[in-house]
DNA sequence: TCTCCATTTCAACAACTGTTGAATAGTGTG
DNA sequence: CACACTATTCAACAGTTGTTGAAATGGAGA
């Protein structure tokens, strides 16, 4: 029995009957690669293998995998950042830990399935090249402008803290959700002694009941039991 | 001018006399490529040059380059653990608030050089092979345990809420100053106004305050001044 | 019909990669 | 002296990679 003739594969047509494949499928593929080996040992044959297209294509729709990774940030930052501009309303009445909560619940809602690419966003404002750490900063920078307008109305009314510093206190609330969504699913056994999602729930509350205690004003002032079922 | 003929470059000497690399000088070379490109993305001939010598050498003094990564962790995380077992003895009678700064003083000590090496260990403990993982886990559960005994010896003598999990509060703690460590000097006009170092240890003090605030009983018990001294 | 355009694939090239076995160069021991 | 051992380099191989230009394919419009 002859091995099959490379030679007699069908030829792949070309053009308008080829393969459809549009720029959010081959997005789709760069993410879970980049996610599995970082930017650098993401090859795009690997992400053209990914998204079952030739990786020549990838050339026709992106300069490079650097673009490929700010098309990423272009894609899924914006949206968040607008949910949280929602929140940030100065005319929102709700009460300040509540809208402190709903910011969480916006990122978890974004982000919660990317595990690995946040590695890779981490990685890439560390150690990235200037274009990469300014498309991030710029990104970061709308979505953290909507966390800080929440504090200081918070401050204003008399909710929190005035000594806060609402950047830092929006990096503290922000970062540590997302600690949570990356780690907690790794390490919930150890963290929580609880399995997966429960774990994640756990965590999440103790985190925003620490949280709360420490920017509240006046000291302990207490959560409504329903917060936590918030979405 | 013809040019150099590279059949005549010389030859490196081999054996005893032949450079010296001991296996330490090619783990620093591995975390700097490992931080600047990730785990996939470091080739063994970019750390052999990073190390200034042949690419078999490396497969002479580690399997492969997980190998190397796992040879950090052992380097790294022991000392780290060491440090916190020190401060978690029974027999420490420091104030609470003491010895919960003196955790972070001992991963400053420990991480503050690591920048790009954090996003690394992340993304291992997310998509990496079950042996990093592993590895990974076991070093950090060392780590934890102290920091899990301190805080439920700051229960026990009345110092730190009852209805604190330990396990979740040693990771608040500890998480935030890695996420500070690592994104508040790349961002530090961003979240502070300030600039560098002035940045990081604003953004610390500030953490541990509001840390501290929402652990403390009695709720809002004063921190002394001096307190940010501590090295 | 022909031309243009958009999209996708093919083919090829130079460079890079991981890895291996052999060679080299000393030292120590019997 | 011969041999064994250690540490380092050289050379080579097969495989993979990034990237490019050309080719193929169909549809639309003149």
């Amino acid at each position: 029995m002859k091995p099959p003739n490379p030679k007699a594969s069908p030829r792949k047509t070309r053009g308008p009957k080829a393969q459809k494949v549009d720029t959010a499928l081959l997005l789709d593929a760069a993410q879970r690669v980049f996610s599995a080996s970082g930017i650098k040992g993401a090859s795009i044959r690997a992400i053209a293998r990914e998204a079952g297209c030739d990786p020549a294509l990838i050339y026709y729709h992106f300069e490079s995998k650097e673009a490929m990774f700010l098309a990423l940030l272009d894609r899924k930052l914006p949206p968040l950042a607008q949910d949280l501009e929602f929140i940030a309303e100065a005319s929102n009445l709700e009460p300040t830990y509540l809208r402190l909560w709903k910011i969480s619940r916006v990122y978890r809602r974004h982000f919660s399935r990317d595990t690995g690419f946040r590695a890779v966003l981490r990685g890439q404002i560390v150690s990235g090249t200037e274009g990469a750490k300014e498309a991030i900063a710029r990104h970061i920078q709308r979505a953290a402008r909507c966390n800080w307008a929440i504090i200081e109305q918070g401050i204003q009314r008399g909710d929190l803290r005035p000594d806060l510093n609402p950047r830092m206190t929006g990096f503290f609330l922000v970062r540590m959700f997302m600690e949570i969504f990356d780690l907690v699913p790794a390490f919930s056994e150890r963290i929580t002694q609880m399995p997966g999602e429960q774990a994640l729930v756990a965590t999440e509350r103790a985190w925003f009941e620490l949280f709360w205690r420490g920017v509240a004003v006046p000291p302990v002032s207490a959560l409504p039991a329903d917060l936590f079922s918030v979405e």
